[in-house]
DNA sequence: CTCTTATTAGGAATTGTTATTAATAAGATA
DNA sequence: TATCTTATTAATAACAATTCCTAATAAGAG
């Protein structure tokens, strides 16, 4: 995916060090009011391009719908999602049965929703 | 979750029986360009409202991930999530075997993300 | 019908994020 | 080490999605 060259930086370096030793998932906001700590002079654009060229190379991953803007359904029955990366169509799926074991110890599950990635089968057969 | 009473209004019937009859999961300017061909003087504050509304009433469901920015993550191993509703911490959880039998006449799948919300048992105890 | 107040249109303001630009510095090569 | 290329930076302007504000409107209870 990456199409130049990467360098690394101390800023990105902090970026990612925190990240790396972080559990507590942190935004872009979050990120630049820790490190500017230690780097006062941290710009916030640079927490923001460093975060989404480390999770376009994959070095972290970037959480939540990947679409830019907060999509709504008039489905309320329990179902899930597929999002075609390609045409960016979301297709409904059926609610997959999923062993919640791992989630008990942390809390109690009052919901939860499957987002499925990849190319429908209308833009596989285009290519 | 509502505090105060609800009025249907056209405006806000006319969103709902859009979602209700649409399958695509509209955003919200796409709900907006629509309506506006039949009601010309809709404003886009008004779709913002009722959506927001209509999900807070559970009527319809805004997808993705409810936090208000993006949320970035350093473990890139499998696993999943665990959204606290009340804290809204954001927990790691193992990643769960799932049937994708039914996703399969869609697309290919590439990745697919579960986001579990509920209560987490810190959050249990003080209640 | 009348009254209360939730809802509206319209536009301005805010927020999360991205683009621009000149200066800087990483890392390859000599 | 000195030099060169160019990815990266800080700062800020620009942007798009969303929310807020105000006076006017209209739902629906009495």
């Amino acid at each position: 995916m990456a199409t130049t060259p990467r360098r690394m930086t101390k800023q990105k370096a902090a970026i990612l060090d925190y990240l790396k030793h972080s559990t507590h998932h942190p935004d872009a906001e979050c990120v630049y009011q820790e490190l500017k700590k230690q780097q006062p002079d941290l710009s916030r654009s640079t927490v923001y391009r460093n975060l989404a060229q480390l999770s376009e190379d994959q070095v972290i991953e970037k959480m939540g719908l990947q679409t830019e803007s907060d999509h709504y359904d008039g489905n309320c029955s329990p179902h899930n999602h597929f999002i075609c990366k390609k045409c960016g169509r979301i297709f409904d799926c059926g609610k997959e049965e999923i062993d919640t074991q791992q989630v008990e110890p942390i809390g109690s599950i009052e919901t939860f929703t499957v987002y499925f990635y990849g190319v429908c089968h209308d833009c596989e057969k285009e290519a």
